[in-house]
This record gives structure tokens, sequence and C-alpha cells, in this order.
DNA sequence: ACACAAAGATACCGATTGGTATCTTAATTA
DNA sequence: TAATTAAGATACCAATCGGTATCTTTGTGT
């Protein structure tokens, strides 16, 4: 009963949990064998290296993140709505996240300056893909008129974001959602505050 | 010319710019005899184990932010004041940190969950310090007519700091000051918005 | 049924890890 | 100045790291 692609799969959902809770550096080939049931020898069939599973991981992660930004965003009847749902996604995530260790972009961010330029690429990519999408709801909304047209849309997008991800590591040094549920209250005012 | 409390400061210090640039779990012992200079002999006559000179490093570090803090913190006038002080100290710490490699809360913030509880404990009593010391400025500011009265100090204190740290999160990733800046802007604005 | 190639397991490699036992050197004190 | 103690250097340890060469097994195409 060999599937060499599931295998893949397998050994890259199970790798993204714990690259993403224990760290990329701090995770051992020999913690993934345990976590898959793999040997090594398996494991290098797939990848060329450490490194290329720590990029499909994350791109694995990210992709999965990008996928329910969308769904959330879609959920949305129109722009605010659309910010809302954004912000209560990440609320979500922390209760139950789709990769448990929380946010791939900030545990991923912190991880990875200098030393692991590609991995590095890719967090910067997912955050301007999600800046992005901020960005165009934005937008819809100057031009449906559900946003006030003198918002300036970039800046918001990226205090929007910023806010959320700190109140993510608040939670996570604290152990506590407080932090998370106080900075989703304050971007549902400044919502508000920039809706006609 | 021996100076053993030279030596072991000499070591923390030394050894608190690798960790903060490359994390806890990345900086070998290797790495910190090439950096100060000492042999391994040395270092373990200081410390008990990696985990020892980490907490060390990590308190040396947590020590030097709250003594910026409260600098800044002195040098306004009012609520108002102190309160853009400490915004503007995140962006001086972004161009010239006193520790090489960022906030050493959002660094340690994200290494250390469960795996090292002793330094989540350190980096979670910085935290509170930093909120307490916002929490402080708004109590005294209600008190003297500078910060209108029905501000929720705490949620703002963690909105506050959420978003400041969210914002060096964003500008390490995008290695650009942008987002730090216009997080500071929005602060600014939020700190009007609530003087009197 | 048999050959062949792909998938995975096993066994190993040198390098590095954190840590320790021991030795030398420098400072202190009697 | 001689003896003692503390500081630091040297040399080692087992364990683990990422990685590879080789072997076995499984599935497939003829």
């Amino acid at each position: 009963m060999r599937n060499p692609e599931l295998t893949k799969e397998m050994i890259i959902s199970k790798s993204a949990v714990l690259f993403n809770t224990q760290g990329f550096k701090a995770t051992s080939l020999s913690d993934i064998t345990k976590a898959t049931g793999f040997t090594k020898g398996a494991i290098y069939r797939h990848f060329t290296d450490k490194e290329d599973l720590e990029e499909s991981a994350f791109l694995y992660m990210a992709e999965q993140m990008k996928v329910k930004f969308r769904e959330k965003i879609k959920g949305g009847k129109n722009a605010p709505e659309k910010l809302l749902a954004i912000s209560k996604f990440f609320q979500t995530y922390l209760l139950k996240p789709i990769i448990e260790g929380g946010c791939p972009i900030l545990n991923t961010g912190v991880e990875t300056d200098d030393t692991k330029p590609q991995l590095n690429k890719h967090v910067r990519i997912l955050v301007d893909t999600l800046q992005s999408s901020v960005e165009h709801i934005l937008q819809k909304g100057i031009t449906y008129k559900q946003i006030r047209e003198d918002v300036p849309i970039e800046k918001f997008a990226s205090v929007f974001l910023a806010t959320l991800e700190g109140g993510v590591l608040l939670c996570k040094i604290r152990n506590n959602p407080k932090d998370l549920i106080w900075v989703i209250e304050d971007l549902e005012e400044k919502i508000k505050h920039i809706s006609i």
C-alpha cells in the first residue's frame, strides 16, 4: 500500500506542525521521523535536504493561511464586514489554529532573518499577499462608497496587520487570549471609524 | 590581569547579542567562545549550563530595555508626551538598537513557548512591566486631567504595546522601517484622541 | 512469471552539540 | 616567599546533528 504522493504530503504536514511549534532550527530530522513514522531514507527521497523540506513546509502553511483568509473575506458582504471577518479569523485561529503553534508569519518571520533568506522571502511574500488583500478590500470599499475615500489605504492595511500580529504575540507570551480580543475590539472601532 | 566579574559581564553581553540575532537554540557554545575569546572552560565556570547563560543574557537585555524605557518616559512632561516618547523609543530602537537583532520581547517571546518555560516567564514579566508602566502613565494622566477619564486603561495599554510589537515584526519581515513609522503615526493620533 | 524501477529501511559517516575532568596559570593570603 | 585557591585553557566525552551509500521491499509493465 505504497503512496509516495501521500507520503510526501504527510511528511510536509507533520513537519509543518513541528516547525511551527518548535522552530525550524530546533526541529531535527529525527523529530520528523518520529512524528511521521517514516525513516530518514524515505524523507530524503522526497526532499533534497532539510532546507528544502523547511521551504515546502512553510509554503504549505502559507497556502493554508491564504485559503482560509480568502474564505473569511468572501464571507463578508461589504468592505467593513470583510475587514471584521479577517480580525475574527485571527481570533479563531488562536483558539483553534489551522497549524498548531500559532501564526506562521510571526513564528517564521522572527526566526528567519539573515540566516535563512529563502524562508524569509516566502514570509515576506505571504505578508505582502495578506496586505494586498486588505488593500483591495479598502479600494473596493471606497469604490462602492462603503469606506471613506480619504483613508490612506496602504497605511491602514499595514497598521491593521501589525496590530493583529502584535495581539497574537502578546497572547502567545501571556498565554491568554485577552490581548487579541482587545486588539480586535479596537480594530472593530477603527473599521467603524472609516466606514460610511 | 584577570577580572572574573568583567569576564562574566563580557560573556553575558556578547552572548545576548548572539541570542537576540540568531536565537537561543541556534547559538552554540562555540559561537560564544568565538565571540568572547574565552574558552568553554571559562564559560562553564561562571554558568552552570547553557540554560543558565540564556537566562542571564535575557535578564541583561530586559534590564537594558527597562532602563531605556524609564529614561524615555521621564523625558515626557505629561502623559501624552510620555506615551509618544515610548513610541519613538521603538522607532529609534529599530534604527539603532540597544541590543542588536531587534526587540528581545519579540525574538524571545516567539522562540520560547512551552519548551523553555523559564525564559518564557521572564519575557512575560518584562511585558507586564512595560504594560504596567503604560498603565501608570494613563492613570496619572487621568488624575492630572491630561487623559480622558473614560479611557479603558488596561485595554489601551495592551493594544498600544501590541501595535508597536506588530510594527516591529512587519519591519523585521520586510526589512523596511515604513511599517513602524506608520504604526507610530497611528498611535500618535490615538494618543491625541484620548488626550484632553 | 519475471525484470525493473521506484520507495522506503538500515547502517553508517564526519561534524558539531552541550557538558565535564583535568591541567595550567594567575592572584591572594599567610 | 611559599602555599592555597580561584580563573581559565586543554582535552576529552557520549549524544545528536544533517546527510549519504547501500540494501530490501513493493508495485508495475511486459
